[in-house]
DNA sequence: TATTGTTATACTCTATAACTATA
DNA sequence: TATAGTTATAGAGTATAACAATA
């Protein structure tokens, strides 16, 4: 009876939970390094289009409220402006300035942990891990 | 000239996005489901043996001033207490009480996320999650 | 009546700066 | 002097409730 030296020595929880980490911190750091929070990204980036608060608020699963205080952030700071709608009176469509884009631009070039992750494996190993993620997820 | 319908019709970045998006998801729910932030269970967990304050925010990285807040949360409802340092008369041990303790339990059968991820995987499947996740995330 | 968005409010997270007590 | 932790403070994220305007 012997101990397993190869990688099941480890669990997938736990290398799951490394990867995760280190994702999140990367993408905050991503953030911070364009002067904004990961709230204010998540919209940010989300506006290649210009849209509605209450289709920001059902995508990033939060209340509208919400959402209306961070595109104030945004806005104060230049990087979005608030448009009526004319189809709707009630509703505003929020778009990104040229500064906006500016910032989101850099915040892709920053946030390279997803790229460096992909550039270091080969196309059967990227096409594996896409199955296996898929696999793991369910439904 | 085809285009493909194998696994590489989505992008390695995409699997990843969602993949730890929804793993974020469940652990703030699982976190909810204990009426706790993300925060005070990141805290509430790392507690299995008692310890001081400034290595909880070094492992955390954050800011000491900010634990002593999600502490004093932590304590005020019960779940965990701070005792002086017999060795170190500046320091405070933390430590759970047995509400803690049962909490910290009921969190880790309601994050069922990496479990259930675990679960859906063959164990040669666990073992090549395990090195393309080592190596995309390189050193 | 229902929906879009805002405002007021309250709580939490977080960092910085200034502080106390101890090493 | 340096370290452990606290307090005060301020800005940001978040939800709930009440609201105005429009559909």
């Amino acid at each position: 009876m012997t101990v397993s030296s190869g990688p099941t020595a480890i669990d997938v929880e736990d290398a799951l939970y490394t990867f995760v980490d280190s994702y999140d911190r990367a993408y905050e750091a991503a953030a911070a390094n364009q002067q904004l929070s990961v709230a204010q990204i998540c919209v940010l980036i989300r506006l290649d289009q210009r849209r509605g608060m209450s289709s920001l608020a059902t995508e990033l699963g939060c209340d509208a409220s919400n959402i209306t205080q961070i595109v104030a952030r945004l806005e104060s700071r230049g990087l979005v402006i608030r448009q009526p709608d004319p189809a709707d009176g009630r509703a505003r469509l929020i778009a990104r300035t040229p500064e906006g884009d500016a910032v989101s631009t850099r915040f892709d070039s920053a946030f390279d942990f997803a790229r460096e992750a992909k550039n270091r494996l080969s196309t059967e190993e990227r096409d594996q891990l896409i199955v296996l993620l898929r696999k793991a997820l369910g439904g």
